[in-house]
DNA sequence: GAGAACAATGTAATCGATTACAGACAGAAT
DNA sequence: ATTCTGTCTGTAATCGATTACATTGTTCTC
């Protein structure tokens, strides 16, 4: 005996499927007394309605999908959750995946949210030029909202920060520290967010006439192990700059570790920046400089657009939410000029 | 111009709807040629098959839905993670719901999943009896696997660790390292890995001689707030006991951020121990002895039961897989007996 | 060359809801 | 009394796939 459906309740209630239907929806009135009955008839059945069917007639369903690069990165998982929660409350649904930074998975997994119709995608692409294709063939079908990074050419809604802004901040606030030569270490520069982010502190490093050597530029993982390994190499590759800038918190902790372990000691020897401030930036055995990201402000801008998508507004051009960084002191640049 | 159905690419290809879901598919041999058609004219419109139409057909979903209590507990998002990239290889997708520690919510997330017909729900209960009724209900109808807690009385698969070994092992561990008095700091007893480790605690330290007063043991929230709050009341209490238990890691990092504040040394004035090692618990301003539990082997040993479940093995009773703890020491507990 | 066995394909039923359309009934207006 | 209006309810079509069953054509056997 599977699950009750309508039809178990109209026959227990004496109506016809679409006076269920009717009852249990509201979507037109029902008289009391018959609506009681089907309430009673439903509930002594513990019927639920099934979604698929009623997605199939509708021809929409009430989930959104949302992929991101990468799960163990607490700026990611604060993203999810931020954008989970305000879900919840528009009864939506998610269907949460992980490309593990491979562009072939990414691709393999907007096509599973296609076939699943979800309404909205959001993503985050993993690469800014190899993502690109698999989103425009998508986008075609689905409305896309790209979060933190984006894919190369690929013309949907996106929220995000101003990293520009952001690396003019920071930077400014390490020279003030007296920094005069700088190392950059990132993610490999071919996800959108580790590109814009090297390329502002290229500019403003430029710009504030601080040296930044390529040759200490190091791009790897957005992983603990990435900035440990990362710090090794600048240890070894001679003088240490003034200050490291990391392109994530994740990396920044792997550099304070590495650091740490050569026995090369933070602010004084060497300062070091981070970039999110995740909750565990304030914790490290040396608190973290390092810029903020809104994370539940960029959550609340991706969920508002996926409901003016899914309402039945007009449709209009994509939209560009840029949100404001701020800039955290720690301990990790606290040294006088 | 909606998506293309396989309507429109049986008539582009010139055959039945039959062929084409036979050649997409697989499910029935189609001649080559025919094939080839099909494909190209599928490849042509861009066509997607409709997993909902699909779902309702063959009355099964590759949907399961996975509810947590709080996503910005690294644990809980490393299980995330764990269980997503495993699903992947098994073509399932993941519902993701996080009750936010409520069971009202987790409630409604339930029957939301039901509604979806997911074909299993993978669950860490928020509260140990409050959640039972609920869960009871859902599993007539969907198969459930409590993950790392579950709810009284609710008799599904379970996967988890022993934390009574590995409170044993815990506590000997600072017995050796001197301690004879305790307090104990955890989630609300509410929950049952929660109540579970309490229990564990106070009846190890009984066994060891070690004195855990009442009022030494304070329960708040799992967040790292809830620690430094808990550490803050504890301070005020009067002496200090040799050694603060945590029961979870984020809980210790408060603990760590409140003594430090307070100028109280660890281990020097007062040992403190984690449980769940999560990736940060090395780099704490003072590295934390703790518990590591094996998430990659509970996610695995939790989708090894989703795949059982959904394949067409005969049922049978619930399976309780207890995953073996293993003691991390680090600086936290660094003190000579 | 008749009949059996089999492979490939088509026709139409099916999954469980929603909803277009039609009908029944009550009360109001004329 | 008749028509009209509005409210509720029922019948059956519908969403897009899969699949039971029927049909066609081919090959093999004797």
């Amino acid at each position: 005996m599977g699950k009750p459906t309508i039809s178990d309740v109209a026959r227990l209630a004496g109506v016809s499927t679409a006076t269920v239907s009717r009852a249990l929806t509201g979507s037109l009135p029902v008289r009391e007394h018959v609506k009681e009955q089907v309430q009673a008839a439903a509930d002594s059945l513990g019927y639920a309605a099934n979604s698929i069917a009623r997605a199939l007639r509708q021809e929409r369903t009430t989930n959104v999908g949302m992929i991101v690069p990468d799960l163990s990165n607490p700026f990611f998982t604060l993203l999810v959750e931020g954008v989970e929660h305000r879900l919840q409350d528009l009864q939506i649904s998610l269907l949460l995946c992980s490309s593990h930074g491979d562009v072939t998975i990414e691709a393999e997994r907007l096509r599973s949210l296609q076939r699943s119709q979800v309404e909205v995608v959001l993503i985050s692409p993993t690469h800014e030029f190899e993502s690109a294709h698999a989103l425009k063939t998508i986008a075609r079908t689905v409305p896309l909202i790209q979060i933190d990074q984006f894919a190369d050419g690929v013309e949907t809604d996106w929220v995000g920060l101003d990293d520009a802004l952001a690396m003019r901040t920071l930077i400014q606030h390490v020279v003030e520290r007296g920094a005069r030569t700088a190392a950059y270490i990132g993610g490999s520069a071919t996800d959108s967010s580790a590109r814009s982010r090297l390329d502002a502190a290229r500019a403003e490093c430029l710009r504030q006439g601080v040296a930044l050597d390529e040759q200490n530029v190091l791009l790897g993982s957005v992983t603990i192990a990435g900035g440990e390994a990362a710090s090794q190499r600048l240890s070894e590759s001679g003088a240490l700059p003034d200050v490291v800038i990391c392109g994530a918190d994740v990396i920044a902790y792997g550099v304070l570790q590495g650091f740490d372990r050569l026995g090369i000691k933070v602010p004084a020897d060497v300062m070091v920046t981070g970039f999110d401030d995740i909750a565990f930036s304030a914790l490290t055995r040396l608190s973290l400089t390092t810029i903020r990201q809104p994370i539940d402000a960029i959550a609340e801008a991706a969920v508002s657009v996926v409901q003016n998508l899914m309402g039945d507004a007009p449709p209009r051009p994509p939209h560009r939410s840029v949100l404001q960084p701020e800039l955290i002191v720690r301990d990790s640049t606290n040294r006088v000029a």
